[in-house]
DNA sequence: CATTTCTTTTAAGTTGGCTTTAAGTCTAGC
DNA sequence: GCTAGACTTAAAGCCAACTTAAAAGAAATG
């Protein structure tokens, strides 16, 4: 490789602007890197810097984690990454797991958001004064198409 | 009311069978008590029972809970409910901000699921061999219309 | 009626995911 | 060169939401 094709000013970032980056903070991105999620490098004097590949990482990770994965999975996961491809099908499982997981929680949630909606409209009618006072919630819903 | 048109028999269940109906456990009952959020009754021998409408009673508050709010906001709520319907317009406040943070949430979630998926999709195409040893998830990325 | 299972209470313990503290080192602006 | 602010470490602390423990009484089963 050419030094003209390469970037010879890649941009370090300190643990402080690197933790306003990825919406963390420096006692977090320290104790994520305890856990092995991130490796920073050092610069000579023993401070970490961290790069832009390391932002992308940290915030891919975010989105694993989001999706409800623990950081013991994420360890798990970046474990079996350092270890190369040989690992990649157990990967591709673990996170296959993870999407499944996931969708149950989202139906969950969706329904629980359909009780919640209803209940708002429970409310609204009765301080329009559309549902007599005397209907409960149970009732309301019984007058419904689902239940609980 | 006529007699015959109550029903004399209501059902009371113990703790046991109760935390099995909600899918809580007795303790977590307990402390759901302790912290206002059910009221059981008691038998003349100092058991709790519960009736049919603590069950639906419980298992709306688990639906609230899931949309995110915290025992704290729930108990909040059942305080407002506690002290009738002057409080109905706090409460329709709260569910209302409850949703608009659900909704927000969602969203988030809806990318993060999205992300998985690219990097399901990106695992998939390596075993597959339709996408080039060389390639990276970050290239991968670029290639496709959206980010992170 | 005996024995196992369930329920009672209060209080202490656990878990995951950070956050705070302490005591010291490094860096940046004046 | 001084000083404020950012960084270093290891260890302890914190929070929500339960969970477990211990000791004793009530209920159900054979």
């Amino acid at each position: 490789m050419s030094t003209e094709t390469m970037n010879e000013t890649e941009r370090h970032y300190r643990i402080g602007d690197f933790a306003e980056m990825t919406g963390l903070t420096s006692p977090t991105l320290r104790y994520y890197e305890k856990e092995g999620l991130v490796k920073p490098h050092r610069s000579e004097n023993g401070l970490r810097f961290y790069t832009d590949a390391d932002v992308k990482w940290i915030k891919f990770l975010l989105h694993l984690k989001s999706t409800g994965m623990s950081i013991e999975q994420l360890k798990k996961y970046v474990q079996w990454r350092a270890e190369g491809d040989s690992t990649i099908n157990k990967r591709l499982e673990l996170l296959k797991n993870v999407r499944s997981e996931f969708m149950k929680k989202m139906e969950d949630l969706d329904h629980s958001l359909t009780i919640l909606d209803d209940k708002i409209d429970w409310y609204t009618g009765k301080t329009t004064g559309k549902i007599k006072d005397s209907e409960g919630f149970a009732t309301y819903l019984d007058n419904m198409n689902h239940e609980e």
